[in-house]
DNA sequence: ATCGGGTCTGTACCATGGTACGGAGTCAAG
DNA sequence: CTTGACTCCGTACCATGGTACAGACCCGAT
């Protein structure tokens, strides 16, 4: 889990190398520093079981519907342990989510009753244009 | 809600102008020709109903989380009254639809237990980067 | 000592869904 | 018959979240 390279870092966060740097480039993840090792200089960046956990975060902050500029504002947050910020931001997109889920199940309801609306046979209507129309 | 002009359409779908005029250039929405009207020359194309519902349509579609290039599809099917493809597209968003609503559901678990964990009072731990860690 | 594969840096490009703007034409009201 | 608002059309630009090079370099295995 520690020490990896890129390569490795990527793999073990099931994102693309690409992805990574651009992350770095944005300052979500930050680059390590390419410390000379011994007499011979070392140019490859290693990262370490704590920027598995940050881009593990990032990506689990994804799929909770945060922007890449929200997430880095939460991993300031985090860094300066600003707990009521933290949880203004928590609940903020907590009540969006609410919103967000009862519009997805709003819609589930309308493809639902499309989908039978729509079932084979000739007969009936199928009527795509008015699947909406509550 | 007859004989419209863009500007009215688009108040009446409470979308932008430009709005519009890209559905227009993806073929979501067609231009209305402009027919020259008794001896002057008219120019200003004129919509009506049901460019309106086409456009509420897309508009509800997309908030069912279709793409604008799934909608054209739609929108194609519902004009050749293809019925058994509809019922198949109907039922592949549904899917992806249920599998989004419990990937929220999660997220706001997640987020629920955050903001509880990031009360006021210094007391406690306020772990961001923990949030998601199941 | 060399070869293949991974890394580094920078820059360019991509898809999606719009938004903005310039210059010309048109339309209805005063 | 002019003025102001709206329309038309083309083209350019925007934000978001990446993805794809190219041309170096480095490193471990053979």
């Amino acid at each position: 889990m520690d020490d990896m390279t890129i390569g490795q870092l990527a793999e073990a966060g099931g994102v693309g190398v690409e992805t990574i740097r651009y992350y770095q480039r944005r300052g979500l993840l930050q680059v390590p520093e390419t410390r000379p090792q011994q007499a011979h200089t070392r140019t490859v960046r290693r990262y370490d079981a704590d920027d598995l956990k940050t881009l593990t975060f990032i990506r689990s902050a994804q799929r909770a519907g945060f922007t890449l500029s929200q997430i880095e504002e939460l991993l300031e947050l985090d860094a300066s342990q600003d707990r009521r910020r933290a949880r203004e931001i928590a609940e903020e997109r907590l009540a969006a989510l609410d919103a967000e889920i009862s519009a997805l199940q709003k819609a589930r309801h309308s493809l639902l009753r499309l989908s039978k609306a729509c079932a084979d046979g000739p007969a009936g209507p199928c009527p795509i244009l008015s699947a909406f129309d509550h």
